[in-house]
DNA sequence: AATTTTTACGCAAACGTTATAGTTGTTTTA
DNA sequence: TAAAACAACTATAACGTTTGCGTAAAAATT
């Protein structure tokens, strides 16, 4: 079955005119008359025409529209970026066209591609933990693709990007943690190729070594797939747990890594923070009425979303190629809560 | 600044080719020789052709692609839901346009509006608590548009819609709190106008009859807002808390309600359940960790969204107009943890 | 009244692709 | 050996819009 839509000869008919009159009508040009267009307008209005935007798009060579690749938009983190976006987007204008990595290379490629199909105007991306190789996003770029990376950047790809200080972030979270007492605080968090893993793990072992407190190699579990395999975090939880000395606090470093940890540790009936603190990098809005309420690293998702999209949108607009590339380092905050916290359970 | 491709004209021009030679040869047809095919896409490959995906969906008069509009993604309940649409677009070749309504009518228009002028085949919704009027999709599928309605379905259009026994969840939980002993039994839910409230409001009062308990309407709340409003769900908790005999459980009718009640409890520091029980509608991972762990009535959510995508696909594959529709309605699940349970808190 | 200007419209080409209908030159068939 | 069949290509017309150019009629200027 077909959505066959009134097109703009089909007014042109009805009316008897031509269809560069109702096309130039329709688009309020001084051309026509008021009359005309007054005719046009109602009868497209009331037949519900809408211009064909595969015309259009072919036409005019753009689409005003901007693709967005995230890993999942079940994540507190990304939902509340890609808002930041649809109002940046949806202020100037543009549609956001929503994809998902799943953390798949080869869904990441499959989704650019769509997206590519889709002639968006530009490409907000944010990397799965599984790419190693972003060769097809240079391809693009250098092919003219406006392209801005958000959170998971690649320093291959000279763009514009959007970061928080995720050093920082787990600087103060780690700090936090030996302030309060904690002394063998490991760490878990995402693919060891991401550009968050190593500001995150940088912020951690700095936060160590000031402190004049080593930095234990079997501390630090990296996940591949960035928590989204429940096996491989279960494991590196186990890992953890069988140490001596275990562990007496976790810093994770990632919205999923983070619920799913705390998840397994209530699995195994292990008490936070009595046995292990947990503090995380996390969006999620329940952090305060979980058990316990949870110690978070919180990014200004939003913003990040919103920051990111207007960078993209400038390059889109600009008249000339872009050359100079702006890295944007936005604040993390830390909520204490109580899963990181010594005297008392709330 | 513009994203130039390379088109089938290059390739002709280059190869001294005439333009459908190039275009069949690239699809492959029997016409072409092996030795043209092969140079023409040794060319196409070293050269990154794509199609132009706007000149295809012009000529072809469809899209291969599906239009999704939920509430928000930021909602467990729908990015499950979302996960089974993509997985069964995916699997029949189709791709997914992802929009939120943020259970505002205008929204609701405006992205139903970009998904046609995106030219989709199909589309996938669940209205907004907001919409009452849903003349905007009647005209859209009078005009031939493919619908399926999933989760707030209307009953003034007919199609295809996939549901769960809202009733039946909502009746079972009230139920089991009756059986837990609790007597005074709330509920908050959305707004008064949606599918859904009615039938999971039916669910609540059938069990209260059943038992010989009367419906007291001071216990029963709307939201127009679904719970996006927070000002809105504090008001109705506030009167229900301040009501006599105050409410000692409530039943939460959606993902989002559910939660920020949660939350609300919380900073009035009243306990759960020992003050006040709560069960809710929700598909949150968290609900095992949440203080207290939540009992929940779960939806299939990847399923509602596989199903609803099957039926749409079969809408849209279907050679002829399709006139007798389908009402899927799949079982909810109640998962009773702590929240519900009078003896002790966990 | 003859001219220039303005108004309001139509024609036709283009965007990149595909499908239909030719057009060659070669090979098979009766 | 003329006719038919075939192989391998090209020309052309769409799909729905937009836009520069052309043009008739009306209005304004000499």
């Amino acid at each position: 079955m077909n959505f066959e839509a009134i097109t703009i000869r089909d007014i042109a008919k009805e009316l008897h005119l031509s269809v560069s009159t109702v096309s130039k009508a329709l688009r309020d040009s001084y051309e026509i008359s008021e009359k005309t267009k007054k005719l046009v307008l109602e009868y497209a209005q009331k037949n519900n025409y809408r211009p064909n935007p595969m015309a259009q798009s072919l036409k005019r060579g753009h689409s005003k529209s901007i693709g967005i690749v995230v890993s999942s938009i079940d994540n507190q983190f990304f939902s509340q970026v890609i808002n930041g976006m649809e109002s940046e987007a949806y202020s100037q204008g543009y549609n956001v066209i929503i994809t998902q990595s799943h953390e798949s290379y080869n869904l990441e490629v499959q989704n650019v591609g769509h997206l590519i199909h889709r002639a968006i105007d530009g490409l907000l991306i944010s990397i799965a933990t599984e790419t190693h190789d972003v060769e097809h996003l240079k391809k693009l770029q250098a092919q003219g693709l406006p392209i801005v990376f958000f959170d998971r950047v690649s320093n291959q790809i000279d763009t514009h990007k959007v970061i928080v200080d995720n050093s920082g972030g787990s600087y103060q979270a780690t700090t936090h943690l030996l302030d309060s007492g904690f002394k063998n605080i490991a760490h878990i968090t995402s693919s060891v190729t991401s550009s968050v893993t190593h500001q995150r793990l940088d912020g951690y072992t700095k936060a160590l070594i000031e402190r004049g407190v080593g930095i234990n190699e079997q501390y630090i579990k990296y996940c591949l797939h960035g928590g989204l395999d429940l096996n491989e975090l279960q494991q590196a939880v186990d890992e953890l747990l069988a140490l001596d000395p275990r562990p007496d606090a976790i810093l994770t470093a990632s919205d999923r890594i983070t619920t799913s940890t705390m998840t397994l540790l209530h699995k195994k009936n292990i008490r936070i923070p009595e046995d292990i603190a947990l503090v995380g990098f996390t969006n999620t809005v329940l952090a305060d009425v979980l058990n316990p309420s949870l110690t978070s690293i919180h990014q200004p998702a939003f913003e990040i979303g919103r920051k990111a999209t207007e960078m993209l949108l400038s390059i889109i607009n600009s008249k000339r190629p872009v050359t100079e590339f702006e890295n944007v380092i936005l604040p993390t905050e830390l909520f204490i809560r109580s899963s990181s916290v010594k005297e008392a359970k709330a």
